[in-house]
DNA sequence: ATCTTTGCAAACTTTTTGCACCAAT
DNA sequence: ATTGGTGCAAAAAGTTTGCAAAGAT
């Protein structure tokens, strides 16, 4: 048992499964989009593009910010990620198979997760009166932290 | 019982009380201000500030786009005007005391609006488990319409 | 050899800002 | 006479696109 809370036979695991999906679709596997996807999967977080091309760009210098969006682009036609507009401008990132919600601070904008259980009573009220899907992953809920609720 | 479906009167004491609410901030009311904010008294909807620019300027042809968005901003301060993210880009502004939520549909882009209610066990949910206030009016929720959900 | 992907620069869209002028109080 | 608001143009911020060169299959 490592110290690591990422297993990195998971890690490359999953990372081969992606690669796979591309190949299939007649995509091609490039450095650019094996580290893009690779950094998404070991920040196990929401990140915008701009912060996921800062991060690629450590170990691979050159690698535009349009190809870190292009390359996003490809993966949420395969459904591998999910981008969220949480508030105002900038997109976040992150991998679709992480199912939970966003709750976001107004005031501080920190971001809450949790647990999709928590929709599934308004998912089916919204279903069973508008014919509505909700559509998880794709959640922002806007409001107040417990501490900025609280504090003023 | 006029056919109208939103009352002159109740229109214009609507605008004389944000107007109120300006002067008493120290603000000014002029033409443009005036201008903006019954328009968007009238059309009580969700509006792009390009679209409210748009049809203030029918009336008031140099009313500036920016003058709208500066405009909005005083309105959000005090309270008057909300705005909301629907999806990617522009945002959507409409009056707070509209009080409902929004279900847009991701692959149509339509609006439907729902009554508060239908938030308040999600409400109750979030604030006993994490402390969470839930911003009505502030929220907007992505899933997929009725015809768009069993269409395809 | 083919056809996709990339890097770059430039366009685009939405919103914000600097500034000189104008106007409400 | 103040001080705040407006029009305009230009800057920002985030994302997309056109194109020629590089690279994966």
């Amino acid at each position: 048992m490592t110290p690591c809370s990422v297993s990195p036979v998971t890690l490359d695991a999953r990372l081969e499964r992606i690669l796979q999906l591309l190949r299939a679709r007649g995509g091609r596997v490039t450095p650019a989009r094996r580290a893009i996807i690779r950094e998404l999967l070991v920040r196990n977080d929401h990140v915008t593009a701009y912060e996921l091309a800062e991060a690629v760009q450590r170990a691979h210098p050159d690698v535009h910010l349009s190809t870190i969006y292009r390359c996003l682009g490809v993966l949420e036609e395969l459904e591998v990620v999910t981008h969220v507009h949480l508030g105002h401008g900038r997109a976040v990132y992150h991998l679709t198979d992480e199912s939970h919600q966003h709750l976001v601070c107004e005031r501080c904008a920190q971001v809450l997760e949790v647990p999709d259980e928590v929709f599934s009573g308004l998912a089916g009220r919204l279903r069973a009166g508008f014919g509505f899907v909700l559509r998880p992953g794709h959640f922002a809920v806007p409001g107040l932290c417990r501490s900025c609720a609280t504090g003023g």
